[in-house]
DNA sequence: TTTGACATGTAACCCGTTACATGATTTT
DNA sequence: AAAATCATGTAACGGGTTACATGTCAAA
């Protein structure tokens, strides 16, 4: 249960509207939690009910902007549950899945998907450095952007670590495909 | 939606009932794609109906033990499944979210989660060397078991680069509070 | 034969996703 | 003023999770 405390935080940041927020969610928290605007507006409203937010708009003001910024019982709430131990969510990649799939019956096409995958990433990492020459090589050690800069950071290491492994799959199917002259499969 | 095919090529390996899918989950293609029994039951239940695999087991019998294992169709549909493209996900974790809160109203108890979080990570890494130890040390260079080796060292890279960012985190957070006495905290 | 572990299944809930609708605002 | 765009919202669906229920089998 992420999301609300990703917008609290968000919002402390700078207070602003529910599309302002789900546009800035493609970004810095974004890279490690995306929600779409309706999640984002769904979660609005559930913050304001609640209490820990606030808006700059009457009731069923429907299709006007409104401005959210955090109450104080929403930045306490935000740190109530920074407090707390967080869920634990296992690594879950549906190419996993299918590189395991190769090992039993052959790679059967995945090579073409690994290559997509591959752009994807390596297009992720090329933005992940140009964010970073852009924030933060110009400030050598501004410590209040020291975690920030460490979450970039991881951005780029898990692409790296990615792109890496792409490589080393294709390069173990073909070399399979060299020695056997056919991917192996098992005839049913 | 990669569950069932998750579940196709665990049964093409082996045919097995719901329970044992279950545990064999645990391990596996569960470190990268998990289920619990009644995600698996309901899926055994479609793939059956839909024709995918087939069950010993007379209609109707709760309690008893069902071996599935895969039908000629199945096996065609998991190969189909392999030449698509892959769906993406990001990532998503809430430690991120956490590290980029206490990026604005300090860190309030995140070292104790990220602490916990470390021992998960390196019991995962030990259980991750375990099992290389015990699978693959011994067996050179099987090249059908080249993939799943290539999957156990994803998993234990990324558990390295985990438990790297914990500490650099940690390493960060005390920096910050020893430069400036106490961790930044706008007063709301 | 009763107990307890095991195997399967039902039901309800929440998050995340997709499609679409409606009110406001800006552009032409 | 009509059209396009923006901001917000409604509705429905599916996967994943949790709690619990029911039937089977083996051990005490």
């Amino acid at each position: 249960m992420s999301l609300p405390h990703a917008l609290l935080t968000s919002l402390l940041e700078k207070p602003t509207s529910g599309s302002e927020l789900a546009r800035r969610f493609d970004k810095s928290i974004g890279y490690f939690w995306q929600a779409t605007h309706q999640q984002i507006y769904r979660e609005l409203a559930r913050l304001e009910e609640a209490g820990l937010v606030s808006s700059t708009a009457e009731e069923g003001a429907r299709g006007r902007k409104r401005n959210y910024k955090v109450l104080t019982a929403g930045k306490a709430e935000l740190k109530r549950w920074m407090s707390q131990p967080s869920e634990h969510r296992n690594l879950r990649d549906e190419m996993m899945v299918r590189v395991r799939a190769a090992a039993i019956i052959g790679p059967h096409g995945l090579q073409e998907d690994i290559r997509i995958r591959l752009e994807h990433h390596q297009a992720q990492l090329a933005l992940y450095r140009e964010i970073e020459k852009h924030d933060f090589k110009d400030k050598p050690k501004d410590p209040k952007l020291g975690l920030q800069h460490l979450l970039l950071n991881a951005g780029i290491e898990y692409e790296q670590m990615y792109i890496d492994f792409c490589h080393k799959v294709l390069k173990q199917i073909e070399s399979a495909c060299d020695t056997r002259g056919k991917p192996r499969l098992k005839r049913a």
